[in-house]
DNA sequence: TTGTAGGCGTTATCAT
DNA sequence: ATGATAACGCCTACAA
């Protein structure tokens, strides 16, 4: 049943060129001429020829593919972020190859095997590697690019989010609003993004406090999904004791908040409470929830990451660089923008 | 910057045997005197030593890489549906690569490049491929497996889901409930797993259809999401000629005509209507849509499409295998058990 | 512009 | 059990 495969040695034969001929007709930097390369694409063409990738890999010492290091795919955010990433290295002339290090503790483990493939670049999104290990690629000339990961390492190049604005745009909604008693709240397990958020939203806040004329707490979710928001908003309303604007470090924390909310009716949103989310997952604008959020684009994330990789393989001894990508408010129903005029 | 990359042969000298001895300790079958394969494996970490997949695959004729083709990651579904699917692949020693086909009429060329990359095999969860080109990968011996396709094809290997069953279980559990003005709803742009679950159901039916026991209708949502639901939701309501039981092909599509519904306040789940999902989704817990709906396993899913590609490729010689995945029925609040008694 | 030839790092075959 | 050697299919000097 194996039909022993096509080379490019194939294609020469019948196109009556040499081998090297076929190679560089296939490399668009290469000059060839016009009526060689005609006869070398018909010629591929009808014996259905595809180049090796992993012969072209062995000689270039590279292959096309990015690692794509994720802790999961199906939360919402990630795999809205994810399709994009995949779009962007699609449309890159590269190939995503997913690894899953949701068993987190073993991540440098895995990323170590990656050596194998000779990838074009090691996209981290979830999880941080040892530096140790992060050196590893960047010595071998691989690019290691960190989404939301930290604020500085040494060598990778790091894509972020701008998290303090979102944290600062939400408390500045709420103060607008005339919300007091503030609340920002965020996944007990911390994530470098919801500290920075959390991080954004006290600052702009703690001169008011220091005046007196707000009061601010900080509280945790024990899961950072759906069912932690829950939790957290029935708990929060058996303690009787609540805040008039909530900030949430991500929007599905926030859905389940307003669910509990709603169950049990004690509290009107958006006027006893206002609510404020983050990221603008899609569940973000459905009916039930219609939810006030800080604004992040996959696309430009996916972008900014993949343009990153991309320099770097061009330019592998710049050092290493750092960007902020821009969020935006997003009125919706839980804190409407007439509220804050 | 670029460190040259270790190979065997420097493993090799350092551990003062054969480069063919370090390449045989790498592999499990292979018979090694214990002591030598220490010494090999003392100077591979040493040297941090790590086999390259492109060398191995130019020998071995097949990479560890499987072709993910998908339209999308970021739907509900399909987000949990990949994310087993990944881990599934990568629990089997294999790596996905993921193929974006939303461009759906280009899938034909996007799966011959594939050829390129030696795959150990392809599942295609979106999109279908001419019998051509899968007969293509199927003759150079790289296993294709389909996913909700189709119920045969020449060559391929087939996973389905139950999806009659999951239509005839909405359709029972509806009857049951004494509902009798029953519709069912999927997207106007045919699916193959919608259109069974639509047959299943109609199939369940017909039967009281002929003797005029219940009333029966086919309709359609522009799109198959939650948008796509609300305004069928929407338009219902204006229509005012409603059925007291629906199933919708889609638990996204049920959302957001539940929350049409909210909207309106005209009618009462489940008691005016009783509203059943599929796939069971995790929004379809949260407590504003309380879904009651036909689940189906993704994990199964994954695990049957996984363990096909690898029974093929052990064994490329023996007939095609169509599998079906088994559903189950999940009472919640719009239409709960209670009601079917 | 095109052809010739060497080598990339591994596995597999054949000796020993 | 281990070592030597020949592929695998391609790219890239170098030569013509």
């Amino acid at each position: 049943m194996d039909k022993p495969s096509v080379t490019s040695a194939d294609v020469a034969r019948l196109a009556g060129v040499s081998q090297s001929t076929v190679s560089r007709s296939f490399d668009s930097s290469s000059r060839i001429s016009d009526g060689t390369r005609q006869k070398v694409f018909a010629a591929a063409d009808e014996l259905g020829y595809q180049v090796n990738k992993a012969a072209q890999t062995m000689i270039k010492k590279r292959s096309d593919l990015v690692g794509l290091v994720t802790a999961g795919l199906a939360d919402p955010f990630r795999s809205e972020f994810l399709n994009s990433l995949v779009l962007e290295i699609q449309n890159n002339g590269l190939r995503p190859m997913v690894i899953d290090v949701s068993d987190t503790h073993t991540i440098d483990v895995q990323l170590q095997s990656l050596i194998q493939y000779q990838l074009s670049g090691v996209i981290i999104t979830s999880g941080t590697p040892s530096e140790a290990v992060a050196k590893t690629f960047i010595k071998r000339g691989t690019p290691v690019v960190l989404v939301n990961r930290a604020d500085h390492s040494s060598e990778a190049d790091i894509v972020n989010l701008d998290n303090e604005k979102a944290g600062a745009l939400a408390a500045e909604a709420l103060m607008k609003a005339g919300k007091r008693k503030l609340m920002v709240v965020r996944s007990k397990v911390a994530s470098y993004s919801s500290v920075k958020r959390t991080k954004g939203f006290l600052d702009k806040l703690s001169p008011f406090v220091k005046q007196g004329s707000i009061s601010l707490e900080e509280a945790f979710c024990e899961t950072g999904n759906y069912h932690g928001g829950a939790q957290f908003g029935a708990d929060l309303l058996a303690s009787k004791h609540y805040p008039d604007g909530v900030f949430f470090c991500m929007d599905c924390i926030a859905c389940g908040f307003l669910d509990a909310l709603k169950q049990s009716n004690t509290l009107a949103v958006p006027t006893d409470i206002a609510v404020i989310g983050c990221d603008d997952i899609s569940i973000a604008r459905y009916q039930s929830y219609d939810l006030t959020t800080v604004r992040q684009s996959p696309q430009k994330m996916a972008a900014a990451a993949v343009s990153a990789l991309q320099k770097r393989l061009k330019q592998p001894n710049t050092k290493p660089i750092q960007q902020k990508v821009s969020v935006e408010l997003v009125f919706r129903g839980t804190l409407t923008e007439s509220n804050t005029l």
